[in-house]
DNA sequence: AATTAAATACCAACCGGTATGTATTTTATT
DNA sequence: AATAAAATACATACCGGTTGGTATTTAATT
């Protein structure tokens, strides 16, 4: 790989109208991950997204060609932006992969607090509503979830190599389960109408996962099998 | 017994035309079942779920005012035949509380493969398009959601008293929980567009369940909780 | 018992509003 | 001048809901 920068923008300048068309095309990305996870997204018109972001019908034609590739452009922005919040976040900084794979969980705890609206994943809201009927943005969707999952296999494999190495479950399902027992937590709080629940239901979760990892879990053969309780 | 017939029809005659009437009124909810599953609520026409039962617009707005009235309907339809579903479920018959809530759990993963329209849940797919423009769809949403959490109280209390009687959670909240990690199971699901991974979600709960339930987590031995803390 | 009135169930056609998407024009940048 | 971005205006289709009307059943009256 010899070029320096990325592949789609060639090598050159960024000029004052390709700087301002990602800008519009970007607030119409954050507009469309707005009233989408708000109304879902068969509710939500263009209209909708061009007064969110402040730009007529014509620019959101010129940058995305109907509302179905918006939804597929909305899904990878959004794993962009989770994405950057995530390899950020505190739990990265933990060394041991149990307690980092808690603190993810924790930290996941922590950020389920505000309006349903901004807490709820997009994703979620969205294959809900296209999996049958839209292919292409289930996909988008489904990249997303499993990429994100797929984020925390690694800690998982070293929490279970060092606490927990005979279980008969595998790191990749562990991460799903995570994830599925997440989007429940968002279903539960969208049906009491507030977000408290969501918290209250990570709880069994950490527990769950937490179990896997006690010392009570390790079969023989692990490294280092007198681990005290507490 | 001796009345034959409901309270709700008082003591009369069905009548030909009243029975065609709640003939095409149950069609049109079974229709809406179907359609919305599939689609979501807002992609929904009446026009669809007109066609899918088989009867016109007009007849459609005798038995229902809006759209909305009829997802509420539908939501509480859908009580009723899930209800019924469960409360004729062979984990019913089971003696011990805590197999019982287990074989619950077993029946949840047995009744989740299939057609994904078909294993999914209306109100988890409904809630999250309408928790903030369609309150009483939402609400109509958690009755149903909650409800069913509920009818699984008694078992978990009962199984917690005999199993885990100084345990830090409430059979509410454990109640509630099973159903988020169902939902979620059903989101993972739509978004690999195979229902396989929903009965893989469910393992690890009734793992969890199980491990709740353990002999190592009885504090005080036996069923009488002369527990510390008070 | 016969007749009439009223209510119920249903249907076909239509209407106003709105949604997606297009065609054209204006503006700004290079 | 050429090009890209954005705005305006508009076409087309569809959706939720209404209207007007028919057939059947129930209730009331004679």
């Amino acid at each position: 790989m010899s070029a320096p920068e990325s592949e789609v923008t060639p090598p050159a300048s960024p000029s004052r109208t390709q700087a301002r068309s990602v800008l519009t095309r970007n607030s119409l990305l954050d507009a469309a991950l707005k009233v989408i996870r708000s109304k879902g997204y068969s509710a939500t018109t263009i209209d909708d997204i061009c007064a969110a972001a402040g730009v007529t019908k014509g620019s959101f034609f010129h940058h995305f060609s109907n509302k179905e590739d918006l939804a597929i452009a909305a899904a990878q922005h959004w794993n962009a932006l989770t994405g950057g919040l995530f390899a950020s976040a505190p739990y990265q900084q933990v060394q041991d992969p149990r307690e980092r794979i808690l603190a993810y969980i924790d930290f996941r705890a922590d950020i389920v607090h505000g309006d349903l609206a901004d807490v709820t994943c997009l994703l979620g809201t969205m294959v809900q509503e296209t999996f049958a009927t839209y292919p292409a943005i289930r996909q988008a969707c489904r990249e997303g979830i499993e990429g994100h999952a797929q984020t925390l296999v690694p800690t998982i494999e070293a929490a279970k190599a060092l606490y927990a190495p005979g279980a008969d479950w595998s790191a990749e399902s562990l991460a799903l389960y995570t994830q599925a027992a997440l989007q429940g937590a968002f279903i539960l709080a969208k049906a009491q109408g507030n977000s408290d629940i969501a918290a209250q239901c990570i709880t069994p979760l950490r527990r769950y996962v937490q179990g896997l990892f006690a010392a009570c879990n390790q079969r023989a053969t692990g490294k280092q099998q007198r681990l005290s309780r507490h």
